[in-house]
DNA sequence: GCTTGACCCTGCCACCGTGGGAAGCACCAC
DNA sequence: GTGGTGCTTCCCACGGTGGCAGGGTCAAGC
């Protein structure tokens, strides 16, 4: 099968699949035209790689994942471990943004939002966080690692 | 004020200070010896960008907040516009990561954890969603621009 | 045979935001 | 003049994905 069938069958691009080759997570077997030809185990591999990816897991517990699930004698305890692992990641980011999002929103809200200038978000953004009001998400976010949204990496927030 | 300063009264790394010029968020002048000279307000505004970064606001975002914030006449409602987009975006980020840690969790709960191979998890990984079954994950993501977490951004998800 | 078009190959650049480091200049203290 | 520290610019890396360029390959049609 070729990359683009994989592609197709497994829904990822040809050019994730290319990637994911190149970083050693799947090794498909050449044609004599050097073209990529796909198993049907290829093509699970691929779809397992897809569904780990739509729960965010991070390419390398893909790659543990994926070496857990090929040893027919793993044990369930480290795959578990992985997504538990994950899931907490998963929360503690999510947890941040939504500090975030509330802090926001509750500046947002004593915000007349107007034709005048006055604006209290403006004003928060220019003094930083008082003690005491607003701004939680600061606190939350050090310990952060994987997941890298957007958002501020600093560990010097003190 | 030397940028080694500017960064400590600021809270960034001299690093970010120098990216945030070269973007043109700010114009620090220049000494004879080629040194950047930032004044009291260079320094207001890049803590001014550190907050809005600390609440995740994508640099594009806080261009615009910026040149708003200059504005000593800007109507407020332009402002809030910006802070209510970005907290829904925030909290889409949010719930999209909740739902996938859900699934997760879900999956983890009946994944015995010990020596044995058996596992519900990489199962999942394995066959994918099912439907009406866990995975509420993907159904929510395809809508998300900004906060670009380090999940899937597939929208040929089918 | 030859062309056309769809597919595949590799390799490079971009995004976003940040960190690391190299190589060279500026400054200050001794 | 020497050492240390700070500043300058420039390039590379991450994670994960998309895009494009410049080529090779194959199957179909004539």
């Amino acid at each position: 099968m070729n990359i683009g069938e994989a592609a197709e069958a497994s829904g990822l691009s040809a050019k994730m699949i290319r990637h994911y080759e190149a970083i050693d997570l799947l090794q498909p077997q050449r044609r004599g035209n050097n073209y990529r030809d796909f198993s049907a185990h290829d093509v699970a591999e691929l779809s397992f790689i897809r569904h780990a990816r739509d729960l965010a897991f991070p390419l390398e517990d893909v790659r543990r994942l994926l070496a857990l699930w090929r040893d027919r004698g793993r044990a369930s305890a480290e795959v578990r471990r992985i997504a538990l692992d994950h899931v907490a990641a998963l929360e503690e980011k999510a947890h941040s943004l939504q500090a975030m999002a509330g802090s926001l929103r509750h500046l947002a809200r004593h915000c007349q939002g107007d034709g005048r200038p006055d604006c209290p978000i403006l004003d928060q953004l220019e003094a930083g966080a008082e003690p005491g009001e607003t701004l939680v998400a600061a606190a939350t976010f050090p310990p952060l690692a994987r997941t890298p949204l957007s958002g501020p990496s600093k560990e010097s927030a003190g």
